[in-house]
DNA sequence: GTTTTCACG
DNA sequence: ACGTACGTGAAAACA
């Protein structure tokens, strides 16, 4: 599917006109030609191709008298003529877009609307093409259908509207715009409309009868005010439908394949950009094109030279040929890059530093199999291939192999880089906040000295890893994954606004009679999502108990409170019932649905050098956390899908966490109980209550649980407690009893916290390492704290191994047997797959031999392999 | 920008 | 006596 976006331009001159117009004196260059209409123009326009790249895209203009105007000689004699000062605006903005490579059309007698209708009429009868229309004006929502959606303007931003949404807003079809507008009138487009009636009166009378023609056949059936503006306009009425009724046959000779976007003649572009005194936009767009010198060479003073050596930058313009293995960094404009733009890309192989901008880059595809050494691999490959680049195989990403050195990644290569010395500034962020205008020479030795820092450095962080003994983890495990966690981002997963709309609906009703029976029961309206509000309600009002401290941020008004409070009142069920609906519709529904990109799918972005113990943590949106303890979260499930004809298939392991301890520990009786296949937590309950496994009850179960999980958490008796809602001193003789049962847990706790604080940091099974000060702390809190993190570090870091380790050998063996089964999505002891029907048993049983014999521990690794229409279903 | 709350493993 | 379960990301309120 080609999507193709249709501007209507004599829209954008004229509202960029007005909006400025009245300022005061209207904005000119020094030679007194008027720019104002241009700069709001050119600046939408950059907008729309940085945010859209479109493939396809065209402007439309009006041209001449058209049959409106034959029709109603009135017809936009109500509006002032064109000023003279915009006018003579037009002609440049046919220049800037040649400039830019974008096709401006128009038709002798017919306006902008008119060809942008041809096009729309086009889209919808061509299965090949899509259609975006830009405009601010309403009159080109009725074109709106399957295939055509309108980015409504609003002031400096733009709603997406498209059949949901128009019908949300209007309660009717896109088509019924003109019925509407025939009612309601349009001033700036000198409709006239029925005197008297607005936007509201209208949707609700065609949302009722359906069109302008079946109101005024159920004239009988209207309110006498209404009706006698409707009788008293009737001409008016029929007239404006005439006249707001966009006209799709207008004979072009242009097709979609006609207005292909070309090439940015980045020369005409600068060259019109100084005329008219464009200067920042100006700035900005040497940036992305280079600068109109051409071989343009920066002196790069290195901060690590002592002799200050220079560098020369070489800004590049054309075909450049690199043969030997060289460090690159890109600059992206945005974090979150799925959405991103390449700024530019720096080149360093050891002599020289290179500057590419975008259209260097694409020129010069042919040097990326030397491209070996980098920062963010994985970002690189998602960037690239959005432009349609496939990176080749890197064998060595900066931040993967800071982060395993434990130095601060914060994802940005400026914190690594002032670890060793080079000063590396954080310009791009400010850039990207455009909070401050870096020049370009700036910028080009900002990203130019990243690729340099890449490249003197390795080989001293090689070595650290070498010495660290994780050279291994890095080359075998670490290193191998990002291609995979690449796939898995640019393949996304399905996932239907429409399941979340459903749900939402019914969500929205919920709540609404949730709150209204708050604030009967307190007599008050408040907002229940404030802690302060709805701790003072609670602990003031009502006179609910709480501690004694009211604290300085107030009462806490969190789960585990109110859950104690449950029952001393009823407003407490109903509070908690509206956290648990406000949580899902906040952050499960409205932001969700934001994520859902064009392809209907989400991306989301796995991040491999944040957490402390090697897990992945996924963001934008995080996929890690979608509901599923509770039935009406769990719901959400349903809207994630697998591709068509293909089922979900989710692969668990089965408390991973607690073998891993078992075989860390070496703990006999717990090593045998896995081999056996004992139910654990029944084994557990049986062990430390000392009665028979067939005497356990549900309850004794649910606590060896808690205990189990405590325990690789470094739990004391009262925090087990707390949890169990038991005594502390009881639950403190649970604890005792399981480490007397299995004493070489015991042992290994003592040994594990021990061993941290003589070195200073712990290990995982693959050698991943982490370094915990907390042990050094002078507080006895933080102290504490460490020796938890000691204990469980080793346990969920292993475990977190594993499944990367299962992850690179099931991506593997997909590839090898020619599967067209897909990885989806990660958490942590999870796997999904998008899975053809016809794959499914192969697929179950290939998944389940990888993921269980990842690694050998003393214990087996068990793995439950589950399928479903959806996410939900699949559980 | 920080705090509170809550979703997941 | 201390204060009290590991690892994440995100929204909304608060300041």
């Amino acid at each position: 599917m080609k999507r193709a976006i249709l501007i209507d331009g004599n829209n954008l001159l004229f509202r960029s006109y007005y909006a400025t117009a009245y300022s005061g004196s209207l904005m000119k260059n020094s030679k007194g030609f008027p720019t104002n209409a241009l700069f709001g123009f050119i600046n939408m326009i950059n907008k729309i191709l940085s945010e859209e790249n479109p493939e396809y895209i065209m402007v439309a203009f009006d041209k001449g008298k058209n049959f409106r105007h034959e029709k109603y000689e009135n017809y936009k004699a109500g509006r002032i003529k064109t000023p003279d000062d915009l006018l003579i605006q037009f002609p440049k903005a046919y220049e800037l877009l040649a400039a830019f490579g974008i096709v401006a059309l128009d038709a002798e007698g017919y306006e902008a609307d008119d060809i942008i209708g041809t096009f729309a009429r086009m889209a919808d009868e061509d299965k090949n093409y899509d259609a975006t229309i830009v405009s601010s004006d309403k009159d080109l929502l009725q074109l709106i259908s399957t295939d055509v959606n309108v980015k409504l303007l609003k002031q400096k931003d733009y709603i997406l509207m498209d059949e949901k949404v128009f019908y949300e807003a209007y309660k009717t079809e896109p088509i019924k715009m003109i019925d509407l507008k025939a009612l309601m009138g349009d001033a700036s487009d000198n409709i006239p409309g029925v005197k008297g009636i607005g936007e509201k009166t209208a949707i609700s009378l065609i949302s009722t009868y359906g069109s302008l023609e079946g109101v005024y056949e159920n004239l009988d059936k209207i309110s006498a005010k209404t009706r006698e503006k409707l009788e008293s306009d009737k001409e008016n009425a029929f007239f404006s439908k005439e006249i707001a009724t966009i006209y799709k046959e207008v004979p072009l000779k242009y097709t979609f394949e006609d207005i292909k976007k070309k090439e940015v003649d980045v020369f005409k572009v600068k060259e019109l950009y100084k005329e008219l005194e464009f200067y920042s936009l100006l700035k900005k767009f040497e940036m992305t094109y280079g600068n109109s010198k051409g071989q343009l060479s920066l002196d790069l003073v290195d901060s690590l030279d002592t002799n200050k050596k220079e560098i020369n930058i070489i800004n590049v313009n054309g075909k450049i040929e690199i043969d030997k293995d060289f460090a690159y960094y890109i600059e992206l404009d945005k974090d979150n890059y799925h959405q991103a733009n390449i700024l530019g890309m720096s080149i360093y192989d050891g002599d020289n530093i290179y500057y590419l901008n975008p259209v260097a880059i694409k020129e010069n595809v042919h040097i990326f199999e030397h491209a070996k050494y980098t920062y963010d691999y994985k970002k690189n490959i998602v960037a690239l291939n959005k432009i349609g680049i496939n990176l080749g195989a890197s064998s060595y990403d900066a931040m993967i192999c800071g982060y395993l050195l434990n130095y601060n990644i914060k994802d940005d290569i400026s914190y690594l880089a002032n670890t060793k010395g080079y000063e590396i500034s954080f310009y791009e962020e400010l850039i990207k906040k455009n909070k401050v205008i870096v020049d370009e020479e700036t910028f080009l030795k900002n990203v130019g000295l990243k690729s340099k820092f890449i490249y003197d450095t390795k080989d001293e962080l090689l070595n650290e890893l070498e010495s660290e003994g994780m050279k291994k983890l890095f080359d075998d495990m670490e290193m191998p994954l990002i291609p995979v966690l690449a796939k898995m981002e640019m393949n996304g997963i399905k996932c239907s606004k429409d399941v979340l709309d459903e749900m939402q609906e019914e969500i929205v009703i919920k709540l609404n009679i949730i709150s209204n029976s708050i604030y009967n029961m307190v007599g008050e309206e408040f907002n229940i999502s404030s802690p302060k509000q709805l701790g003072e309600i609670l602990f003031e009002k009502l006179n609910l108990p709480h501690g004694k401290k009211a604290g300085k941020n107030g009462y806490p008004t969190d789960h585990d409170t109110l859950i104690k409070l449950f029952d001393l009142h009823p407003i407490i069920p109903l509070v908690l019932e509206h956290r648990n609906l406000s949580k899902i519709m906040s952050t499960y529904m409205d932001s969700l649905k934001k994520y859902i990109m064009e392809d209907g799918k989400i991306h989301t972005i796995y991040k491999q050098a944040v957490t402390r113990t090697g897990r992945l943590s996924s963001v934008e949106p995080n996929l890690q956390n979608i509901p599923i303890r509770n039935e009406e979260g769990k719901k959400i499930r349903k809207a994630f899908l697998p591709e068509d004809g293909s089922i979900i298939m989710s692969s668990d392991y089965s408390q991973i966490e607690l073998r891993v301890l078992s075989h860390i520990a070496n703990d006999k009786t717990l090593i045998n109980a896995f081999i056996n296949g004992e139910d654990i937590h029944s084994k557990v309950a049986s062990d430390i209550y000392g009665i028979p496994l067939e005497a356990v009850t549900k309850n004794q179960r649910r606590t060896a649980k808690a205990v189990i999980f405590g325990i690789v958490y470094g739990i004391s008796g009262f925090g087990l407690g707390e949890n169990l809602d038991i005594r502390a001193d009881e639950a403190r003789k649970l604890i005792n009893k399981y480490l007397d049962m299995y004493p070489a847990v015991q042992k290994y706790m003592n040994d594990i916290v021990k061993e941290a604080k003589e070195n200073g940091y712990v290990r995982t099974l693959m050698n991943r390492k982490r370094v915990i000060d907390e042990l050094k702390n002078t507080n006895f809190m933080i102290r504490k704290s460490g020796e938890r993190i000691a204990l469980n570090t080793p346990i969920q870091g292993t475990s977190a191994d594993i499944i990367k380790k299962a992850m690179i050998e099931v991506d593997k063996e997909i590839t090898r047997c020619n599967l067209k089964s897909k990885m989806l999505i990660q958490v942590h002891d999870e796997l999904v797959f998008s899975v053809p029907l016809e794959e499914k048993e192969k697929m179950e049983n290939l998944v389940r031999e990888v993921m269980e014999n990842a690694y050998t521990l003393a214990v087996p690794l068990k793995v439950e392999v589950e399928s479903g229409t959806d996410w939900y279903n699949a559980k």
